[in-house]
DNA sequence: GTACCGGATGTGGTCTGACCATATGGGCCC
DNA sequence: GGGCCCATATGGTCAGACCACATCCGGTAC
């Protein structure tokens, strides 16, 4: 296995990155089974173990293996699927780099979520009609009551801002949750570290934060109403306002603004 | 930062990382500058070699370095910003071990596409009352002339499938671009492959690709049209039902369908 | 003086072999 | 039978070395 590295060539560890994205693809590892040991892989396939490691470096930043160190259940590298791990991961180390300004976070956080309140809402309204109906009728009911309790932990006065920025968070989330679209998930949920930090910095330039949580709150609370009445329409313009109204009060946005509010009353006549 | 739920000790691939991370963000490094080699890096932080190149095996696959062997300008690490490579990579591996279902990426490349064109038909709406206007006025006539003639080159009778898929992304990114947020393009390139992937099955599964080639080059010029003409309801509905009528055509969209079809006839009851 | 050519140098890419830390599990001792 | 200790398997890390490549600089030939 002579030094076959130069360029022209495939590189040693995409060799075998691709290997380990073929086997996870066609099913030879499946979720939560274990891949087999670093050094088992480099002899398969030929190569040093310190290859296989940078392949499965990658791997893990992508949030496709947990890395395991010891023996038994739990060790070796194990397949998972946390797709907002890669996802959040390349987004916040561009938003670090300072070639993604944070407006286009805003903008993007927003007409994703606004979207996924419409589909959430018409999710939910879809399957209220039917009190006992079996078809994911639970799903969405057991994610409405998590948001509910996370909108009253939320609601606790006097509580820190890193505090309730998280809860806020996790209310979003659970929300899109409802929505059932796992990359859309996953991209917010990816954007979390980079929404959470640009919330924080607004907090800082308000005169009076806690005028503005008891807002966010109620903002929250039409939200959750709107899903859960299954309004897609309200559900789509609450949130919407709600984005862009703190974005605009803390002087985020810098360059556009609340744009085409899609799914708000834009042209929506359609709608 | 790490993937959370590792006891204890920092690993020492991830001090690198946050080393570099945080040369990067507070501009040590700047985009197109070079970094130090890996063995200066290694020595700076008196670790191994082989962990300096993890982390940067990391950065590279994240999109925010580019490896140059030799030596003089173009070699070493240089900092580049791909974002799209970073979430391309992330969205393939996960499309590919089979937990992001297709139909999420179709809904997903919908709900963003449709606001992106919504966005650029504003925009250009905006500057086209000013025929001489220097504001940022030449960006959008460069961008829709270039979609233009990707529009043309997709005309070409007898066009390999392959080929005109390429130019069907290219077509849709440059128009994205239009709208100025560098997230959501970057978002949109990175699922480039993963939707091209999808088109050239659903390509497959038709009786009559000429037919269907030519119906979606009239679409592209009704979004482009819709959009040169600063109509973004009628730019958003159009890319809405461009999307999903390809999908439903080819029977991809297998769970959800249309949706709520942000910016477009909503209910799309249609379907 | 100019053009060419070859080594010096610095870079990433890879390999080898080793040791450490941890977690499990089985065998040994009590 | 129960508890303790070590064998074992795993990832994490290190050190040193060699290779292929790209550039730069010097010397040499013309």
């Amino acid at each position: 296995m002579g030094p076959s590295g130069y360029p022209g060539t495939v590189r040693t560890h995409e060799r075998v990155l691709a290997h380990l994205e073929e086997g996870i693809a066609v099913g030879r590892w499946g979720l939560g089974e274990r891949l087999p040991g670093e050094r088992a892989i480099a002899e398969d396939l030929g190569v040093s173990r310190p290859s296989v490691r940078e392949a499965m470096r990658i791997l893990e930043a992508m949030g496709i293996v947990r890395p395991g160190v010891g023996s038994g259940p739990g060790a070796g590298a194990v397949v998972v699927d946390r797709p907002a791990a890669g996802l959040g991961a390349a987004v916040r180390l561009h938003v670090a780099s300072g070639t993604l300004p944070v407006s286009d976070v805003v903008a993007t956080r927003a007409a994703l979520e606004t979207w996924a309140m419409r589909v959430a809402a018409e999710r939910v309204g879809a399957v209220a009609p039917q009190p006992g109906g079996e078809p994911r009728a639970g799903v969405p009911a057991g994610r409405l009551a998590e948001a509910r309790r996370l909108l009253d932990a939320m609601s606790e006065p006097g509580l820190p801002v890193a505090d309730f920025v998280g809860l806020d968070q996790d209310f979003h989330l659970e929300l899109v949750r409802i929505a059932g679209n796992q990359l859309t998930e996953a991209i917010l949920g990816g954007l979390r570290s980079a929404i959470s930090s640009y919330v924080s910095d607004g907090v800082r330039r308000l005169s009076s934060w806690p005028t503005t949580a008891d807002r966010l709150c109620v903002e929250h609370a039409a939200i959750l109403d709107a899903v859960a009445r299954g309004d897609a329409d309200a559900a789509g313009q609450a949130v919407h306002q709600h984005i862009w109204g703190f974005s605009t009060e803390t002087g985020l946005a810098g360059d556009g603004g609340p744009g085409p509010a899609v799914g708000a009353p834009a042209g929506a006549g359609g709608d």
